[in-house]
RNA sequence: CGGGGCAUAGCGCAGCCUGGUAGCGCAUCUGCUUUGGGAGCAGAGGGUCAGAGGUUCGAAUCCUCUUGCCCCGACCA
């Protein structure tokens, strides 16, 4: 491609709105346009970063044994009640009507779409397992998109749904998933992890998020050092600290006056103790419609998905109100405690070896500090009820929690029956029995996919595309091409034979400055250069530069030609 | 959805408080000079100042409404 056909708009200046890299840089390069929120046109430039990354997935897919189809992605209304969740799914589904006020959806996934086709053409246990997926556009009307191409409300995703008679054969499936998720985002150049997830109301025995590292991720996961152990951090669990029995040095329980301490920050300070010799007292709503105390050490953060799931507890999970706990407690917050209290207390595990503590005193302006299990309250009822942190154990036994921040860019999900049964999706089987479908699903974000490399390939002059994703492979920079015909000359047949040799090549044809050029090429991200210049064709040499180097080098034609084929070949 | 902010040329911004008919940098176009890391000089084009209504002799500027966009917020004892 010469540069004079496939222009590069550039721009110098930072669109202001652009908060991350990915979004400044997809605006800068000209990848991208904004026509709304959340919604974005992809220019050539961006396209063809796109369709790689489409190349990818869908030929990983297709040696996975999956089948490409292309759904609608308007849905008819009547699919999402059958399933439920045309009342479920809240203000995020884009409704919409017809001419005829028939009601439809923009589809945000197509469980419901595939898992009608699949009932009505699929009628033998003898088709099964099946496996299919598409690449299409999404809508999902986030409460608030943001980040560009990385939250944005249209998107493209690879979606797949496989169909089985068995949890053996769904597992095989989703292991085969699981494989080939790995090897796309290998195959990308991606530094990922594949963590557990929530399989949260969905239910389903397992579920794996992967997760592009990088600092501006929006989720933070927890990791071992010394396994290939990786979870949400809002997922993983603790364990219990064993129990100990109360040691010699427990102190004499007192009451002290802290008139204005009310945060775990003011009492440790007026204590003069660390925040995690303070124990904290949550008050949350109960399913019964009374309150439940929950226990956290000072410097512990209460994970909300771990509480509302522990018996008793109301879900989603709610504070209680100031006046629920004034009437409760007869004291405000900031001085509650787990003594003498009048509901039931869950403590989290990380207290169970907890002595000489500080809480609060159920009084105005009270605090207790040298409390003891046992000895000045009962030992309460002991859960999993904090986020993970770093160095805690892992929770599989082999070293210490490490955290870091992620991109979710793929989701693996064994669904079980909930769409099959809700939308009767049966087979014969080999006893000619009916039987319920049992259904795994496979996303990935593609577009969330090109914002993502971005974010982990990029340095002050701009993108630094691994080869897999690259829009060209090579640049070539003709110095003063306007002027020497020996330049011109060469540039066009080096050109030339390089696209022979099926490498994408960008000709920068323009009548530019180098330093546009220079500039220009760094910030689109191509992986290689050469330059050509009079005076380097004279040595007979040309020079290059790897998009990382810090230095560029001479390098003859063949040496070139023979190094751009081995690298084109490793992609 | 709650809170805050913004809307002036393709992009980044000034002008608004104190009303007098729109400006700067980058980008674009022309010419000359330059030519190894976003050049210099000279010139040119490009704006219903988000929209509607109001006040006024006169509104980008003041008032009202509407729309769009951006940021923060679902971990408080």
């Amino acid at each position: 491609m010469r540069v004079s056909k496939f222009p590069l708009n550039t721009l110098k200046e930072i669109p202001s709105d652009a908060e991350i890299v990915s979004h400044q840089l997809m605006l800068r390069t000209g990848m991208i346009r904004k026509l709304g929120a959340g919604l974005y046109t992809w220019l050539p430039l961006g396209l063809r970063i796109l369709r790689k990354a489409e190349t990818i997935v869908r030929e990983e897919m297709d040696l996975a044994g999956a089948l490409e189809v292309l759904m609608p992605s308007v849905q008819p209304a009547e699919l999402w009640q059958e399933s439920g969740r045309w009342e479920q799914y809240g203000p995020e589904l884009l409704r919409m009507h017809d001419r005829h006020n028939r009601e439809f959806c923009y589809g945000p996934t197509h469980e419901e779409v595939i898992t009608d086709l699949v009932r009505k053409q699929v009628r033998s246990y003898k088709e099964l397992p099946l496996n299919l997926y598409q690449i299409q556009t999404k809508f999902r009307d986030e409460i608030r998109p943001r980040f560009g191409i990385m939250r944005s409300r249209e998107f493209i995703m690879k979606d797949a749904y496989s169909f089985h008679e068995t949890q053996d054969c769904l597992e095989q499936t989703y292991h085969g998933m699981y494989q080939a998720y790995s090897q796309i985002f290998s195959r990308m150049g991606l530094e990922f992890r594949a963590v557990d997830a929530d399989t949260g109301s969905i239910g389903g025995n397992a579920s794996h998020e992967f997760h592009v590292l990088a600092e501006s991720g929006e989720d933070a996961i927890a990791y071992c050092e010394s396994s290939d152990y990786a979870a949400n951090v809002e997922l993983a669990p603790l364990l219990p600290a064993a129990e100990k029995p109360l040691s010699k040095q427990a102190a004499e329980m007192s009451e002290v006056s802290t008139p204005d301490a009310k945060t775990i920050e003011q009492v440790s300070a007026s204590l003069k103790l660390t925040a995690a010799q303070c124990v904290k007292t949550l008050l949350v709503k109960a399913e019964d419609g009374g309150l439940i105390a929950l226990l956290l050490r000072g410097d512990h953060e209460l994970n909300t998905l771990k509480a509302e799931k522990l018996d008793g507890v109301l879900a989603p999970l709610t504070f209680a109100e100031e006046t629920e706990i004034k009437a409760l407690i007869g004291c405000p917050p900031g001085f509650i405690g787990p003594l003498a209290i009048d509901c039931p207390v869950l403590a989290d595990y990380s207290l169970i070896q907890q002595e000489n503590f500080a809480c609060g005193a159920n009084k105005e302006g009270f605090h207790l500090i040298n409390v003891n299990w046992t000895r000045d309250l009962p030992q309460p009822t002991f859960a999993d009820l904090r986020n993970i942190q770093v160095g805690d154990p892992s929770p599989d036994g082999q070293g210490t929690i490490k955290i870091c921040r992620g991109i979710e860019v793929g989701h693996i999900f064994q669904l079980g029956k909930k769409y099959s049964e809700r939308l009767n999706a049966s087979i014969l089987d080999q006893n000619g029995k009916k039987t319920i479908l049992t259904m795994g699903c496979y996303g990935i974000g593609v577009s969330r996919v090109v914002a993502a490399t971005i974010e982990q390939n990029f340095d002050d002059r701009g993108i630094c595309w691994p080869p897999a994703l690259a829009p060209f492979q090579i640049s070539i920079l003709p110095i003063n091409m306007d002027k020497s015909d020996k330049v011109r000359s060469f540039c066009e047949q080096l050109y030339s034979d390089l696209l022979t040799q099926g490498i994408e090549v960008l000709l920068d044809d323009r009548k530019a400055r180098p330093g546009i050029m220079f500039a220009d090429h760094d910030l689109i991200g191509i992986p290689h250069r050469v330059v050509v210049s009079e005076r380097n064709l004279e040595k007979g040499v040309l020079e290059y530069k790897g998009r990382s180097d810090e230095e560029s080098r001479e390098i003859s034609v063949e040496a070139l030609k023979t190094e751009l084929g081995q690298i084109l070949k490793s992609i």
